[in-house]
DNA sequence: CTGTTAGCGCCTTCAA
DNA sequence: TTGAAGGCGCTAACAG
């Protein structure tokens, strides 16, 4: 019902020529006569044939496909990486093997095993942190590996995000200009390094830097999702807090719905900052005022850092620091 | 800097005994005294053994690995499509290689001869239509494909979705039964098929049903963006339709707050039934109604049917229509 | 239960 | 500029 495949060695015969020379063509190997090119070319065309990658991969130890760790495709900020990573990867015939990994510590050891025996030539590596386990892995490996929008606290590897804890401290400090004192520090889980090493200690230099003392109980650390945060709405409400700085959108957004809905006037009694600037930040109402992180250009440049790495290029700067901003919206005054 | 890659051979040699019988323990062949697979066992362990999947895939013609061609991951509809497709592909122990194709077709077209170059063993295709190039080309290779979320009009394809039609004149009775008679029918591009074929004949329906006219005046063809919707919200403005179905949750959102901003109160003055139910239809306020789809289930269930498809199992029906629901919530009465 | 022997389809020296 | 030949690492009969 389907003609067989049809290998190099057919198209060699059909052309009069040898596999090797049709591999040169197929190649764009550069010595190979005008004409016989052209009459390989010809026969390609009429069999149809198409190289089988997994046969050059095993051949020439390259498979040119790199592997993709991220917690969740459908978390918008890491979903806007992929999206950035997977342009510049096509963009130089590269495809990609995504693998959830739920931010799971035995996950991400499992899923980095079967990208390494797929043998792909390079990881995108994208989490909250990075485990010492998975740290230990990577060291084991030549495998080419760049983090994407994450955090290396140990900076030993490639990496390209932005400077989370001057992003943070900016926020507090922007808070704190609009006179606030009593102000929230609402993220996810204090085990990853991003909010325990990152955003928190922005946090802390920001009120430091004016001279207002961190205090333990305006700290919470919830889940990234609506419902906590239209939860700790709640929480929120027996504090003395006057604003947040929130570390997700989404979450941000349920502590917006559960203030309003508790009649409390954002931003008029309560100021809100959050951190990611995805497309909810304009859907809510009143509009996120929030960090903006470029999340599509650090999968762009972090994979266009691999392909550099891939191929023996000298990077000049392994710890690439995107531009991050502030766009003012309507939960700040 | 690194032990060399070992391989097969180095195993057996250490284990004293063939490959071929290396070969059998790493693939759970039955096959093997059990005192030799141990033996062989400790020393993969031993070596740090990690078989070639390249190696493997040329030998025995299967990658375990699947395609999976999808519009855009950044669109909420499609990731969570994928993390269907992914955690059941990853239960089964494929990977899958993720290609965004932007809808456009040409990149679908050249995403799938890349997909075939790298010998998948299946493809999952995700998109708002099947265009004829492509079905073309579907037809012409024997790695079995199943359409997840999407439509096929010539009913060759397996495929997983809903009854989008039957949905959407779900949607519009509920509308009509709330008293409107002019009610807008807003969607992406009607060269789509889902929306020429499916969504606007469930609109023609519903209608028909209800004994109203078809005004084409109420028929709305645009992208799937917030702003898009938000500047649609003037247009709708200056006609008479008091109710509007829309065909994706952004674009809703957009219309909703861009009536709201020119004080037309919803649901009260105007209600909107959107269509997919992401996260994004809590946030807004009011509350989006939706019909409810089953995204991570069709994704799931697509990729289970591609596994009996790849191990040449029956598929007793390869058109699954998966429930699908109205969720009422505050911009209907 | 285990070993031998061919390939799988292509790349890549090494010669010619 | 082109061809011959030897792998890449593993699977899969086929013997024994």
């Amino acid at each position: 019902m389907e003609k067989e495949n049809i290998t190099i060695y057919d198209v060699a015969r059909e052309a009069g020529v040898s596999m090797a020379t049709v591999s040169r063509v197929v190649n764009g190997n550069s010595n190979v006569k005008q004409a016989t090119k052209d009459k390989v070319l010809a026969v390609i065309d009429r069999l149809d044939y198409r190289p089988n990658a997994v046969a050059r991969g095993l051949a020439s130890k390259k498979t040119t496909t790199v592997g993709v760790i991220i917690p969740d495709v459908t978390d918008m900020f890491f979903s806007e990486l992929a999206r950035g990573v997977d342009d510049v990867a096509s963009m130089y015939h590269y495809n990609i093997i995504l693998a959830n990994s739920d931010d799971s510590g035995t996950k991400e050891l499992q899923v980095l095993e079967n990208l390494l025996a797929k043998q792909v030539d390079g990881i995108i590596y994208m989490g909250n942190g990075l485990r010492d386990k998975l740290r230990d892995q990577f060291s084991h490996t030549n495998v080419p590996i760049v983090l994407a929008g994450g955090v290396d606290e140990k900076n030993q590897i490639p990496t390209v995000n932005i400077d989370y804890a001057a992003a943070t401290k900016d926020a507090v400090t922007k808070l704190i200009n609009n006179g606030h004192k009593q102000i929230a520090f609402i993220s996810g889980s204090l085990q990853q390094a991003i909010n325990q090493n990152y955003r928190l200690q922005g946090y802390k230099a920001a009120l430091e830097e004016a001279g207002i003392a961190f205090d333990e109980a305006l700290v919470f650390e919830t889940q990234y999702t609506y419902n906590a945060g239209f939860e700790l709405a709640n929480e929120l409400y027996g504090t003395d807090a006057t604003a947040a700085f929130v570390g997700a959108d989404e979450l941000a957004a349920g502590i917006l719905n559960g203030l309003t809905d508790r009649g409390v006037d954002v931003p008029n009694d309560f100021e809100i900052i959050t951190s990611i600037n995805t497309k909810l930040t304009q859907i809510t109402r009143p509009q996120l005022t929030s960090i903006s992180i470029p999340m599509y250009d650090m999968g762009a440049v972090a994979m266009r850092m691999l392909t550099k790495l891939m191929g023996k290029e000298n990077i000049e700067n392994g710890r690439l620091s995107l531009p991050y901003g502030i766009i003012s919206r309507q939960t700040t005054r």
